[in-house]
DNA sequence: CTTAGCCGGGG
DNA sequence: GTGTACGGCTAAG
């Protein structure tokens, strides 16, 4: 048989593990058991000279002790390495994958034992990693029927070893996909599952093989033909499990499902006292709390919670549904606050079928979401080889981390332990210089390359072999250091440390492997644009794959210098970092001392000089001859080119190029929580002085505005700040003047509930500004404190951008023109 | 300035 | 389930 490997989990039937599958197969699904894997661990014994206990006296007193009604299986020696050193440890054979924290911590007692490792590696994954099997990849399987749809395995192996990617179907894998999203009715604020009112009274669904449907209880009175009207709860509950598995869907797929929509369904189903086989076995929802973060699994399907994976995809402000749509698709969709839903409900008519709308929104979108992303989730799968429901739920250092795991698995190495919670927060401690980032030339330059390294950092773990099996720290060296000069050569600059070039290092050699697949990937993609073949469905996919390579491989920098790491060293994420810094300060020196170009801007990997236009082809020399100087896959590129920009302070400044198009970083406080007439205003300044505008007509903007503000020449819109009460009012130690606003809302009977936006107006007054801030339902426009908008919005916006040009508060607030400045305008 | 504690998304 | 988040922000110290 030949499937694809969606999901595993294991059962026990008579005290043994039976691990099972659940594939999608070429024609049908199937389910494979395995009952052959048994778990295991390695103990270390003591060296020798550190006691009298050798390997084999060790041996016996495992063998020999007892562990009350659990046993030890078997104990063999092997040979291993720990760090690239040889070691000699015990494998330690279990029965049952329970038994092995109560061995475990049996064994530790046991004199002449060192240290335990690979004790707490979860079984399906080990089994993952012992069998070399890859999810969401083909797996031939041979056995015996034994049931429907079930196969007994005798044989397991991947289709083709070591290649994720054999023969895998398009778009999400060939996933069979269904977004779903519930409403609820909370009259009371936050919806209870456990009482009477808050039903689920609407379920909506997308799936990618066309299905668009709003399941619900109350009948519209337009015609909506995507909505089926049940009679109940229990009835709407029963066909959505009925619609899944009709459909079988691979995928079941939510927007933020692990934290609220299943976990409230299954509140519902043990109030209404039912069951719901959502599971591919006929299971309901299982919940597992991670601490403080529950996870759900549906048996043999993968539940997608999007929320994780946009949260860790893209850099947003806020993770709201509306604003993620929003920012990543492009989609503006009706948001209605949580606590209308009931009342939309209730009121029937426009208002119910306006929620119907969103309902049926809601759920597109996570479809389209995971249409967009799923994909790259799908690679991350393939290449480090775990389930997509466990890989979709990682962050970047776990995803490194579980591929390292595997690598030294599979290459005879020993997996390091983690570390306690207590040695994790003293390496936290551990600080190191970081990049190195230029102070920029502030204010306006015209003419501006950019260049930047490609990919600085993994090229340089590479290219030094930098690896905690390599490290040598001065002093330590002696017969690991080699013949004098070995070492020096490759010494991170200023640090006490070197790297070793006579191996290569465990993590240099996987780094290395995943930028040659990348590379090959890269010039396939480059073959196929040549051939005209830009957007086909293979071009998409391997667009995919080297972009989820990317981003593992940039990972691995940051996973040394993770205090959680099993591979944690921070001397190496130093000398990383240290690297860095010598190789962009060097081709700085070398674009202003043998080229002579001004250097305005530079950060960790990149440079900003300026190049007037008839000196282009010298930065293409400039590139050329930085390159052939720079060692390993250390190379600089030309990133682009812009006609001017505006340097603020290091990590704050505005480009635009030759077409128009403006980009800003760090510039971040132009947010949600300022007024409009500050962020209007800034935006105004930005934009006329990348255009090439006279600072004082930046300036003029700037007095108009606060001329407007101090005439009352503005709107009530223009300067109503909103914030969201995150909490109940009385929840609150520190009153925020969104707070005080709501206090005054309720004072005049309005309802006011935690998820509501406020938004408020500062007034006048003598009192502090939170005192003074006032609903903007219920203020009168003419009562607005000027001052307050001048000194704590406007200015503060414009101001550090202003300076950077040459103008000053004063100038800005009162008018007045500074002598000094005033020949510079 | 440092530390402790809370929050996110969802309705 | 051979497990126990995390990073950012604010109020308090």
């Amino acid at each position: 048989m030949k499937g694809l490997l969606l999901d595993l989990d294991y059962y026990s039937e008579e005290d043994r593990p039976i691990i099972r599958m659940f594939f999608k197969g070429e024609d049908e699904n199937f389910v494979a058991l395995d009952d052959s894997f048994s778990p295991y661990f390695y103990v270390m014994p003591d060296g020798p000279g550190e006691t009298d206990s050798g390997p084999e006296e060790v041996r016996e007193r495992i063998l020999g002790a007892d562990f009350g009604k659990i046993g030890v299986v078997d104990v063999e020696k092997e040979e291993k390495r720990l760090f690239g050193d040889t070691i000699t440890v015990l494998r330690v054979v279990l029965n049952h994958p329970q038994d092995v924290p109560k061995i475990r911590d049996g064994i530790r007692d046991i004199e002449g034992v060192k240290a335990i490792y690979e004790h707490d590696i979860l079984f399906v994954r080990r089994y993952l990693i012992d069998r070399g099997l890859v999810p969401l990849s083909w797996v031939e399987v041979e056995g015996e029927w034994v049931d429907g749809g079930v196969v007994k395995v005798d044989s397991i192996k991947p289709v083709k070893p070591g290649d994720g990617g054999a023969g895998v179907p398009p778009g999400v894998s060939g996933l069979s996909v269904l977004a779903f999203d519930i409403e609820v009715y909370n009259p009371k604020g936050a919806p209870r599952g456990e009482s009477d009112t808050d039903a689920i009274v609407m379920i909506s669904l997308a799936s990618n093989t066309g299905i668009r449907k709003v399941i619900t209880w109350k009948r519209p009175v337009g015609n909506m033909d995507f909505v089926e009207v049940l009679d109940s709860e229990r009835a709407i509950l029963k066909r959505f499990a009925d619609i899944v598995a009709e459909n079988d869907f691979d995928v079941l797929a939510g927007y933020n499902t692990d934290n609220f929509d299943f976990p409230y369904i299954k509140k519902r189903l043990e109030k209404l006292g039912m069951e719901l086989p959502l599971g591919r076995d006929g299971s309901g929802i299982a919940i597992r709390g991670r601490k403080g973060l529950p996870e759900v699994k549906i048996t043999g399907r993968v539940h997608i919670d999007m929320y994780p994976i946009i949260k860790k995809s893209v850099r947003l402000s806020s993770y709201v549904l509306e604003n993620v749509v929003r920012d990543v698709l492009g989609i503006e969709k009706e948001k209605i606050p949580g606590d209308m839903l009931w009342k939309f409900w209730d009121e029937g008519r426009e208002n119910f079928e306006r929620m119907i709308r969103y309902s049926m929104e809601d759920a597109e979108v996570t479809l389209k979401l995971c249409e967009k992303f799923l994909p790259r989730y799908c690679e991350l799968a393939r290449i480090v080889k775990q389930p997509l429901h466990d890989i979709s739920r990682m962050t970047t250092g776990q995803l490194v981390e579980w591929l390292l795991m595997r690598e030294a698995s599979r290459g005879g190495e020993v997996i390091p332990n983690r570390v306690s919670g207590r040695e994790a927060a003293r390496r936290r401690e551990d600080s190191y210089m970081g990049g190195y980032v230029k102070e920029p030339r502030k204010g306006i330059c015209e003419n501006l390359a950019v260049f930047d390294f490609r990919s600085l950092y993994p090229s340089v773990v590479v290219t030094h072999n930098i690896d905690p099996s390599t490290l040598i720290k001065s002093g330590e060296r002696g017969e690991e250091g080699g013949k004098d000069g070995e070492c020096d050569e490759n010494r991170a600059p200023g640090l006490e440390y070197c790297f070793s070039r006579r191996r290569e290092g465990f993590i240099p050699a996987i780094l290395e492997n995943l930028i040659e697949r990348r590379m090959e990937i890269k010039e396939r993609l480059k073959k196929m644009a040549a051939g005209d073949k830009v957007d086909t469905v293979d071009v998409r996919m391997l667009d995919v794959e080297q972009y989820a390579l990317k981003i593992l491989a940039n990972s691995f920098y940051g996973y040394m210098g993770y205090p959680r790491a099993r591979w944690y060293r921070k001397e190496c994420a130093e000398s990383v970092a240290a690297f860095a810094r010598m190789y962009i300060k060097k081709v700085m020196t070398v674009a202003r001392e043998e080229f002579g170009f001004e250097v305005v801007y530079g950060d960790t990997d990149s440079l900003f000089i300026v190049v007037p236009k008839e000196d282009r082809g010298r930065a293409e020399e400039f590139l050329k001859a930085v390159n052939r100087s720079l060692p390993g896959s250390i190379e600089l590129e030309y990133e682009g080119f812009y006609k001017r920009g505006i340097f603020v302070t290091k990590k704050r400044y505005a480009l635009i190029d030759e077409d128009g198009k403006v980009t800003v970083k760090g510039l971040e406080f132009v947010r949600r929580d300022w007024a409009p007439i500050a962020r209007r205003t800034q935006q105004e300044v930005l934009t006329a002085l990348l255009k090439g505008a006279p600072p004082k007509e930046a300036a003029k903007i700037v007095r108009d505005a606060i001329e407007d503000i101090k005439n009352r020449n503005v709107s009530l819109e223009d300067i109503t700040i909103y914030t969201q009460l995150t909490k109940s009012i009385s929840a609150y130690k520190n009153v925020g003047p969104h707070v005080v606003a709501a206090k005054r809302l309720m004072e005049h009977g309005r309802e006011v509930a935690p998820g509501m936006v406020i938004g408020y107006v500062i007034t006048r007054g003598m009192k502090g500004i939170s005192e003074r801030a006032m609903p903007v339902e219920l203020v009168d426009i003419q009562d607005y404190d000027p001052e307050y908008y001048i000194d704590n919005q406007i200015l503060p916006a414009n101001l550090r951008i202003m300076e950077a040009v040459g103008y000053s508060r004063g100038y800005l607030k009162e008018g007045i023109r500074q002598e000094s400045l005033s020949k510079w305008f």
